[in-house]
DNA sequence: ACCCGGGATTTGAACGATCAAACTAGCGGG
DNA sequence: CCCGCTAGTTTGATCGTTCAAATCCCGGGT
């Protein structure tokens, strides 16, 4: 016969119903270990593979976790974090059985169309939702509707932060500024500078105040800090400038900096070229996000630890253990709030002694 | 009734068959007008979405295009072509009604097995396979086996290299450099260096074939060609001392360089530094992807186009206008193998000095 | 008056799996 | 000897859709 093999020829091979074939697949305890073996060897002499749309028709179960495919920002660095979180989930749900499905979606409206045509068609379990943002519709509407997600971004400032039918993963930034500032400190340095994005963004806030605390840690007061902070949008040409103007035909140290700690890696960029350029090539200057640009140009950056977020943001949907998407809520799933610390990877932008 | 809507629900609402119901879904043209419109306002009134995994069960059609996951590449700049080709894909595949599934593979045959899994179990209709090598025991399966698919990248040198069961689309790195380096003649440059990957990679090859070419066209010679010839491994620092150890502490112009056109954005990197190094920040290079780094420092470069790639091998699958898979060698697809243009981006060739 | 053609619609069956309930042994206790 | 219990297995129904074939309807030709 030409046609694939199904439950049914693989019981009439082995000498069992069809059912007993199920039952090997999805319940091996409940058979007996001689029959066990008997309808395995069926499964493999007639290379059976289950059908996995019947299957899912069945039990409405898809084993598949959908994710917007975010944005192309061409100039930006920045979209690589999304991409590499991406691989990170393809890789781990693979190991518990789930597989991804992306989708294009145009704005949110659009998205949550596609949640809807993707979970009403039985096509996705789950979905990750990235890129989030204050009073998200996304999130709402998935709330509301009691449909299984996780997100990758706090909802920050939203009154439902700690709700745990909102479970989130995000990173740390926090811990990771503050260890990127104290390791600096760590070297001497004192007049460690912060070079951010414009006020508004959580995530940037969040990443500021961890440089500032741990200025503060070391006797820097609030005006000081005040003095020491620089912002820019988070493009490299425009840091540049920024950092630039700061400077203003000085060198760094007699502009007061001894160096500077970014929100991004597209910052920190900007940021190396002006003080390169101005003849301080030892200059340190710390990124965020460790994305190939860093890499590529010797830049320690704080790396964001993407494949501990994606393992994390499947245990807020699958358990510790399990292979199956839990309902919103479940017992199962322990913390539905992860915060993950971030790596400092220190490369020879940060010399060990500090240069004019 | 808390349960989803069926067609046999929208059937009885609009008062016709759950038949009449699917061909207002699957062929509207054989429903007589006013049916078509009653059943439709039925649809929306009840908000029906059809059962996707049902219809694959019965249809056989997933609408699903399959791509293993192309390696995390942590330190390359690289990783991002095959990550923007995905963007692309699942943009365009969305258009045409298509979805992609990413899967992870350890190694060929592990990619191979999940091929079939994923063909069996009726999850794809098609694969789209990247990194592709000589002789790949993928492609050789695949063909074999008759399942649809297109690969990203030529099979350099393989004697199947024209057959149509064999589609593939690629870039066409000769021209990409061929057009950079007469843009660099026209500008009155001369001795235009190459700097590629060492031997033995059909795309390399390929790409220095349009660098020579264009000397060629220019009136230099092939034993100058030879000298202005470089190569490193895909590394910036490796790319870098390579440059650093042909200037040996001349001038570009003492060593006989009036600029460098590279296989790919890394080795535009490594090579940029070594020449600001040596103090010559307006010697022109041109990188080859056209990847954030290459933006962010204003570097030239040549950009693949992974639109138009994607665009081209949704045709392949696909054919010009439809939504469904077509059978390998099926005659509604056009030309089997596709060659892109690349696009040349020209930059400002000297990002690292202050203007003026 | 009859039949024919063909467009529009309906009917029953099938896709391949799992669920729920029923059945069969085999065993021990009363 | 019968009853109930349990572990193991089988049976019939079902998930929501589309295919293939049958049916209905209506106008026109002979």
């Amino acid at each position: 016969m030409t046609a694939l093999p199904t439950v049914g020829d693989v019981a009439q091979a082995a000498g069992v119903s069809r059912q007993t074939v199920s039952n090997v697949l999805n319940a091996p305890q409940v058979v007996r270990d001689d029959t066990r073996d008997r309808v395995q060897a069926a499964i493999d002499r007639l290379g059976y593979r289950p059908h996995a749309s019947a299957r899912r028709l069945r039990t409405r179960v898809s084993s598949t976790i959908g994710v917007r495919l975010p944005f192309v920002d061409r100039d930006g660095v920045s979209g690589a974090v999304l991409d590499r979180f991406l691989h990170e989930l393809a890789e781990h749900a693979d190991a518990r059985g789930m597989r991804i499905m992306l989708f294009a979606a145009r704005d949110h409206d659009d998205e949550i169309a596609q949640y809807r045509r993707l979970r009403d068609g039985a096509d996705v379990d789950a979905v990750v939702v990235t890129a989030t943002s204050y009073d998200d519709p996304r999130i709402d509407w998935l709330a509301t509707e009691r449909m299984p997600f996780v997100a990758f971004g706090r909802p920050w400032g939203s009154p439902h932060a700690d709700d745990p039918g909102r479970p989130w993963v995000d990173v740390d930034g926090f811990a990771g500024t503050r260890e990127a500032t104290a390791h600096l400190l760590g070297r001497g340095l004192r007049r460690i500078g912060w070079l951010g994005w414009p006020e508004g963004s959580g995530t940037g806030e969040d990443r500021r105040a961890g440089w500032a605390e741990a200025m503060a840690a070391a006797g820097v007061d609030a005006a000081e800090l005040e003095v020491l902070s620089l912002s820019a949008e988070d493009v490299a040409s425009l840091a540049r400038s920024t950092v630039e103007r700061r400077l203003g035909g000085r060198t760094p140290d007699a502009a007061g900096l001894d160096a500077l700690v970014c929100a991004s890696d597209s910052l920190a960029l900007g940021a190396m070229m002006a003080v390169r350029e101005a003849g301080h090539p030892r200059f340190p200057v710390v990124g965020f996000d460790n994305t190939p640009v860093s890499a590529a140009l010797g830049l320690s950056s704080v790396d964001q630890c993407l494949d501990l977020v994606a393992i994390a943001a499947l245990e807020l949907l699958l358990g510790d253990t399990g292979e199956r998407v839990l309902p919103p809520g479940d017992p199962g799933i322990r913390a539905p709030h992860r915060l993950i610390p971030p790596r400092l990877v220190v490369r020879r932008s940060t010399p060990l002694t500090p240069t004019g």
